[in-house]
DNA sequence: AACGTTTGCGCAATCGATAGAGCAACCTGT
DNA sequence: ACAGGTTGCTCTATCGATTGCGCAAACGTT
């Protein structure tokens, strides 16, 4: 209770509780009946453990073991739903399979997570899943030279499995319900405007492809200068939009909850054209079935996706596997 | 580059390179200009160290060291913008003190809390920072056991210093504000609800307290029945006020952004009359300003928040210290 | 040439927990 | 009473990195 400068080993308590270093050990760890120790010691040792407030020392513990269970995460942000769910997700998931979950966040910054992989690596992380990595495939170069299993989740590397949203199917659902919206609500037809994101990106990419295909599968063609993606903040794509003053329907396929905030602070402009426009976007956030004009979102299915990649773990696949999972689709209104 | 199973250690390293493992090891902690080992050794031991993809075995390198740089942090969610940007501005201070932030999300699970604080230290977390912990004191108990620091932020315990915000003067602006626009935009003067929280969380009870504060200096009654804190969630907010349907003008102050999907919810229910309706929200999110009714958001100074925190870090203070952090207010339209 | 100093590096103990191997004491059956 | 088995525990090497100490060679000085 009352320890003030060192902490408590096993051999404080073996030294008050009158026994081997190596039995209060096995007690503490659980393994105690199967070397053969009394109840009575083993009652004793934990009684003892307990009022000394003993805590493991798992950096001994792991030296000498084989197994570390640590699954590492990188994540670049905390700033949306979708990111803190899946970090929220993993670390009861893993918890859940006796694993001990270590997330840490990179800001989007290919340096940042490359040390904070190694620095996964160093803590003997067994496993490292890489979310939204800018290049992943560097973090698995590094991983698979340290022995390390490694994943990517929502963006795809070449190198290990990984495990994506179907961004394309999701969004070719997404724009065909405004495109419906389009038509039923301001009864008109045409190309809608792609907002948010870059274009180099995988998501961005596959998500323009499933926007393309469903404006082809309408007959509708869409013009280049319909496709805005110039970053994914919100003032790039409140200014992507600004001078756009629509004086007749318009429809707008968002491309995250981030460009969104720019987009609805740019519908709030119009004034009263603000009723002849309609946007759906992809990415789920609660607020967004409130905002006027808003036709309906794309949620990423966060169990499914950490669920297959947990399936991954401790059984390496083909280097380049792609898992797909599908989305869903919230329409409002 | 190609091992298979085992990791690279110092001793593989100072065989290829012809030197003795503790020449490996003061180069690559970058010790060796003390140690006065050659430029030349040096570099042999790193371009070596990088062919074979060395991570040091933190296990082993703290097992022997004295101080770990670790900080941990236990996160009841990452559901909102809230505790998401407490987790991001922790890790980025923490690096940028040279320490290593380990933060894990506990579900507002009091056991689970209990046991990640255990977990944290038996990494050999120097300090732990607890956040918006339900029992905050417990935790202190046992790091002081432990002769680990241990800090409260957002909710306050008794044992360790705690860096909250000023939520009663928070709520009291916010109500404030609430209250003037009613006068401004109903023309009605009179007592608002209180939506969301519990009563018996020091929070909830220190906002009540503003809020009742400012009525108290508008000279304005508020009827028991207007305090509806019956929980932070969405349906609980949406079901306290299902049967209110108001039939003049009304002013609510809601206590959580969880509580403020379940107002804006049911404020939409309200068709025409919703434009007799004004509130206000203690939380922020980048949304909250596109609700219509929304006249203002509270935004708690995370930076501010943790600078202390960080601030106290191996600077053990008085017990009970409590740090009161002011929010900002935003205002809408 | 003899001696002090600097340079460059290795030896070996150590951190705390784990696990294989081993050793007394006790029990059981004959 | 003794072989063979069981019970209950301890001894000791080990994991990988760190660090105080020490030692030999090279260098400088008079």
């Amino acid at each position: 209770m009352n320890k003030n400068k060192k902490k408590t080993t096993i051999y404080d308590i073996a030294a008050l509780a009158d026994a081997s270093p190596s039995a209060v050990s096995a007690v503490l760890n659980g393994t105690w009946e199967k070397r053969r120790l009394s109840r009575k010691l083993a009652a004793r040792v934990m009684r003892i453990a307990e009022e000394q407030g003993y805590a493991v020392n798992v950096q001994a513990s792991l030296l000498r073991r084989e197994k570390s269970n640590i699954v590492g995460m990188i994540v670049p942000k905390y700033d949306n739903r979708y990111f803190g769910e899946i970090a929220e997700q993993f670390e009861e998931l893993a918890r859940a399979r006796g694993m001990f979950p270590v997330v840490t966040c990179t800001q989007r910054d290919p340096d940042l997570e490359f040390e904070a992989a190694r620095e996964l690596i160093s803590y003997q992380a067994e496993c490292l899943i890489s979310t939204g990595a800018t290049d992943p495939d560097r973090i698995s170069d590094f991983c698979s030279a340290a022995g390390v299993q490694s994943i990517n989740l929502d963006l795809p590397g070449t190198k290990v499995p990984s495990v994506i949203s179907d961004n394309r199917a999701g969004a070719y659902d997404l724009t065909m319900l405004i495109l419906d919206r389009c038509l039923q609500d301001l009864g008109w037809s045409g190309s809608l405007r792609f907002v948010g994101g870059r274009l180099a990106d995988h998501n961005t990419a596959a998500r323009l492809e499933g926007f393309l295909a469903a404006h082809r599968d309408r007959g509708i063609e869409v013009p280049d200068h319909h496709v805005l993606a110039a970053g994914y903040s919100a003032d790039s794509a409140a200014r992507v939009l600004a001078d756009f003053r629509p004086d007749g329907p318009a429809g707008i396929f968002v491309n995250s909850t981030i460009s969104l905030e720019g987009v609805v602070r740019w519908h709030r402009t119009l004034g009263t054209r603000a009723a002849q426009v309609r946007y759906g976007c992809f990415d789920w956030d609660p607020f967004g079935s409130f905002l006027p004009g808003n036709v309906g979102m794309v949620e990423q299915d966060v169990s499914g996706m950490l669920g297959k990649a947990f399936s991954f773990i401790g059984h390496p696949e083909t280097p380049g596997t792609q898992v797909l999972v599908p989305c869903r689709l919230h329409r409002f209104d």
